[in-house]
DNA sequence: TTATATCATTGACATAATATCAATTAAATA
DNA sequence: TATTTAATTGATATTATGTCAATGATATAA
């Protein structure tokens, strides 16, 4: 029989059922990582059999992807920031801004993000999922330069998807050492430095 | 008793042994990649029964980690490459020069540095291992961007370990997007793309 | 209301890999 | 030749995964 809001009983607790697994995986995975977290310990939290979390995720891949979808949406609100200054004083500033954010979205969720990291290596899903984030920000980076380019404020001989690549990978790879604590500076410091490396390069002259 | 070379007959085989336990590594891992690689498959080619693996090397991590040493060498010999340009676009030319080198060092073994990549991910020692290589790397930069600093030459307002870091990363992921084919422009192309930025940054006023 | 069909859940099972170790085999020494 | 020492082995315990036939619970039809 139907209900209100459209779902059976019996969808409702299968509904309720996969939510359970989802907040359990959340838990194992954090205190795991994702590496040991099994899913015999995750469908014990979740009081459900082991067979069970095989109905809902293929496997724990999946069931991890799924935990991803919150910061994977995040990360590519971040990506597409509009960006189109007028001068190379406010392309600076905006550039600058935008590292922060970048960074600091990833802060908000460092415990989960420690573990997406682990799980890149291992899993080809997850892997895959965050190339994808990749290939995002590449891509609006890359439409950036082109502005720049065209705008003539930046420098025509640079291949503008190469650089993108990367400024992308400079930045992506600060943020992990900055998440898992490699790198202790403070973070207004580390986008001011990356943001003056690219806009005005390591040297005096031209 | 002992021969001329100081090892006995049995210290001999066991030395061969271990030999032929690397050799089957190689094969198997360049064959199977890190992870689906198997002790099984490894001690099936060397002739050596399933056990025997375990007497010479940890676990797997410990064989592979062995079969990494080689390449080790090769990029510790690449970081610790002079530098001590006495003009910018000296400086310019040597960076160019060392990019290109070192993203050529891993195409020459391009096959392993395929699976090492994809060990980094999986393996807490081969991380490891790779950590020491980027560390040196790192280190070696900073040296050289305090030394231009000192020079008067380059920009004194940014924090030459911070820059080191995220030059070197820059370096790293394109190495490995090249390694993976993941980018296809020319070597010559990339490395000028790269140095550019670093010497003079993508905007054209200061 | 009862019978039947459908869907959710289960846990035992097959599979596949790891690392260990007591037993075996081969070499060195007495 | 006998004894000790070292190298090698493969059967075994362990630990995870993913599958599936059986069971239990809910929905539908008679």
């Amino acid at each position: 029989m139907n209900h209100e809001d459209g779902l059976s009983k019996r969808q409702q607790k299968a509904l309720q059922t996969r939510l359970n697994l989802l907040n359990a995986g959340k838990v194992i995975f954090l205190k795991e990582g994702f590496q040991k977290a099994t899913m015999t310990e995750i469908n014990k939290r979740a009081n459900t059999g082991y067979g069970t979390a095989y109905v809902y995720f293929k496997n724990k891949d999946e069931l991890f992807a799924e935990l991803m979808e919150n910061i994977v949406e995040k990360m590519y609100d971040v990506a597409s920031m509009p960006f189109e200054p007028t001068t190379v004083e406010e392309a600076y500033s905006q550039i600058k801004a935008q590292v922060r954010l970048f960074i600091q979205a990833a802060l908000d969720e460092q415990e989960t993000m420690k573990v997406i990291k682990e799980a890149i290596g291992i899993s080809e899903m997850v892997e895959r999922k965050w190339s994808q984030i990749r290939a995002r920000f590449i891509a609006e980076i890359t439409k950036d330069i082109t502005f720049v380019q065209t705008a003539g404020m930046a420098n025509k001989d640079i291949e503008a998807s190469l650089i993108a690549r990367g400024w992308y990978y400079m930045n992506e790879q600060l943020m992990w050492d900055i998440v898992l604590g490699e790198v202790v500076e403070d973070l207004t410091i580390v986008a001011e430095n990356l943001a003056l490396l690219y806009t005005r390069g390591l040297y005096k002259v031209r």
